[in-house]
RNA sequence: CGGGGCGUAGCGCAGCCUGGUAGCGCACUAGACUGGGGGUCUAGUGGUCGCAAGUUCGAAUCUUGUCGCCCCGACCA
């Protein structure tokens, strides 16, 4: 491709609106434009990019014997109406309705597309196992898209569903999935982690996310110094160990603490470690209320509280409902002489002569003690796991917290859907049976933005080679002198033939603009031809990752390219 | 949905407080010079100041409404 033919609308300028590294660089490098708030065009470079990836997804998708096909975005609401998500989904389903009124939604996933599919079709366990998959345009009506691709409202997601005869057959679907996510991401260059996630309401036995590791992540995850346990911080068990502090118990005292709300303002205040405060938090449970406790420096794990008690919905209480049970402003609650439900994080339990909440203004008790002052119903692990917890399942290892960014998730669903939504077989003894299911996702964009956080420079991108949208630059730096153009287009000639996917800068830039267009849209390799080292018969090969600059004959310098690229593409 | 902020040329911004008919840098066009890390000079193109109503002799500027966007929070396979 020549440059002067394409179209790469690069910018100086770092865009106003633009918070993290990949959305400014995928703006700069001309990659992407923004239409709305979380939709995006994806220009020619970008898109090279994206397709780079869906290449690779096909590709081990295929190895691990699943089957692409291609589901509507628009989806009619009786489907999602028959599996009980209309009323479920919330705003995030965006609806409207045909010129007849007919009601329909835009797809944010397909379960209900594709179980329909195959409760249409499959009869037998003969049919059995089936996988199918798309690489398809998504819409969520995002309460707050940001950071370009890496949340949009409208996305491209390879999207698997596994149907299998049962939880046996369908735990072996969910490894090969797993396996060929690992080649997939490892293929696109990426430093990942496959982490245990929580599974949410959707139930099922296991999920694993696919976490790209990123500063700029949204998402925190734990993983073991130790051995490879790691999950995400929803799903993070605190290991437990409750140290007993053998203290003698002292009598509880009362002291005031005048607009001392916060742990941080209470501890200063009483002189004390924020180790040894309780923290009382209100929440409603299924709208009754429920008093959480843990050490003041942890915090509370809403996923884990929301496991333990069992309940429906969780919020933390407003004001007026703290008020309401304590008989104080929010910041003095506390366990003692309330009557409501408490639970309580492991790890207090070995607290003794601690400090909490007097349930009054201005007031807080010294030297609280458990069973005492007031009784907790129920000790969990219901708080997130910090740096240097202990790890849950190996001897020695302590827990590590890193940023990541989801790309991929797995996830074995069981018979939530297909039940839902009758999706039966016969088995060989002629009884139906209902399908088991597994739905695996991938974002293809989020994993492009996602290599960017990790592949980049002051300069701009640095694209491994596997998802590069060229693998080679050629930078002629002087189009109007004629050998020099020769020298470049027979490169660009041989070196396209020989599948290496070359870019020809033959644009009358100054050399400065064309260096810098080159580094900020991360082609990997750059030949640059000038007529200062052409008279030698040499041209200068430079590697964007590292920097490393070679002065070598056309010859040489054609080989080195064809054998780099193709020694990135074989893995 | 709560809190904060921003909409002025393609992009990044100033002007607004204290009303007087719009400016800077980059980009773009033409020419000349230049030619190995976003070069220089000259001459240009381009804006109903998000939209609507109001106040005023006069509104980018003040008021109200509205739309859009961004940030923080809550929310979220």
């Amino acid at each position: 491709m020549r440059y002067s033919q394409y179209f790469i609308p690069t910018v100086k300028e770092i865009p106003a609106d633009a918070e993290v590294i990949s959305h400014i660089l995928m703006l700069r490098a001309g990659m992407i434009r923004k239409v709305a708030a979380g939709i995006y065009n994806y220009l020619p470079l970008g898109l090279r990019s994206i397709r780079k990836v869906e290449q690779i997804i096909r590709e081990e998708m295929n190895r691990a014997g699943a089957l692409e096909l291609l589901m509507p975005v628009t989806t009619p609401a009786e489907l999602w109406q028959e599996s009980g998500r209309w009323e479920k989904y919330g705003k995030e389903l965006l609806r409207f309705r045909d010129r007849k009124e007919a009601e329909f939604c835009m797809g944010p996933t397909h379960e209900e597309t594709v179980t329909d599919i195959v409760r249409r079709e499959v009869r037998s366990y003969r049919q059995l196992p089936l996988n199918l998959y798309q690489v398809q345009t998504k819409f969520r009506d995002e309460i707050r898209p940001r950071f370009g691709l890496m949340r949009g409202r409208e996305f491209i997601m390879k999207d698997a569903y596994s149907f299998d005869v049962d939880g046996a057959a369908a735990d072996i679907s969910y490894e090969k999935m797993f396996n060929a996510y690992r080649r997939i991401f490892q293929r696109c260059g990426l430093n990942y982690r496959a982490v245990e996630a929580d599974t949410g309401s959707i139930g099922g036995s296991s999920s694993h996310e696919f976490m790209v590791l990123a500063d700029s992540g949204e998402d925190a995850i734990v993983s073991c110094s130790g051995c490879d346990y790691a999950a995400n911080m929803e799903k993070a068990e605190a290991k437990q160990v409750v140290v007993t502090d053998g203290a003698e118990p002292l009598p509880l005292e009362r002291v005031a603490t005048p607009e001392k709300r916060s742990i941080q303002e209470v501890s200063a205040f009483l002189d004390a470690a924020t180790s040894s405060v309780v923290k009382s938090l209100v929440f409603l449970a299924d709208d009754k209320p429920v008093l959480a406790l843990l050490r003041g420096d942890h915090e509370l794990n809403e996923i884990k509280l929301k496991n333990v008690l069992g309940c429906e919905t969780l919020e933390l209480a407003p004001d007026a409902a703290v008020e309401k049970v304590t008989g104080a402003p929010v910041g003095f609650a506390g366990p003692v002489g309330l009557s409501i439900r408490i639970v309580a994080d492991q790890t207090v339990a070995g607290m003794k002569n601690f400090i909490v909440g007097g349930n009054d203004r201005d007031l807080h008790l010294k030297n609280a003690n458990l069973g005492r002052d007031f009784s907790v119903e129920l000790f969990a692990d219901i708080r997130n796991v910090v740096p240097g917890d202990a790890c849950p399942r190996c001897n020695g290892g302590v827990m590590e917290i890193w940023r990541g960014i989801e790309v991929g998730h797995v996830f074995k669903l069981g018979t939530k859907y297909s039940e839902s939504l009758k999706a039966t077989y016969l088995d060989a003894a002629g009884k139906e049976q209902v399908i088991f299911m597994g739905c695996y996702g991938i974002g293809v964009g989020r994993s492009v933005a996602a290599c960017i956080e990790q592949n980049h420079d002051a300069d701009g991108i640095i694209f491994p080679i596997p998802i590069a949208p060229f693998h080679c630059i050629i930078s002629a730096l002087n189009p109007k002198d004629e050998a020099v153009m020769a020298a470049a287009e027979q490169i660009y000639n041989e070196l396209t033939a020989a599948g290496v996917e070359t870019l020809l800068d033959d644009r009358d830039e100054r050399p400065g603009s064309k260096f810098k267009d080159a580094d900020l849209i991360g082609i990997p390799l750059r030949i640059v031809v000038g007529n200062k080292n052409l008279v030698n018969g040499n041209v200068e090969l430079k590697q964007r990752r590292g920097g490393a600059v070679e002065l070598l004959p056309i010859a040489d310098a054609m080989a080195k390219v064809r054998q780099t690229v193709a020694e990135a593409l074989a893995q």
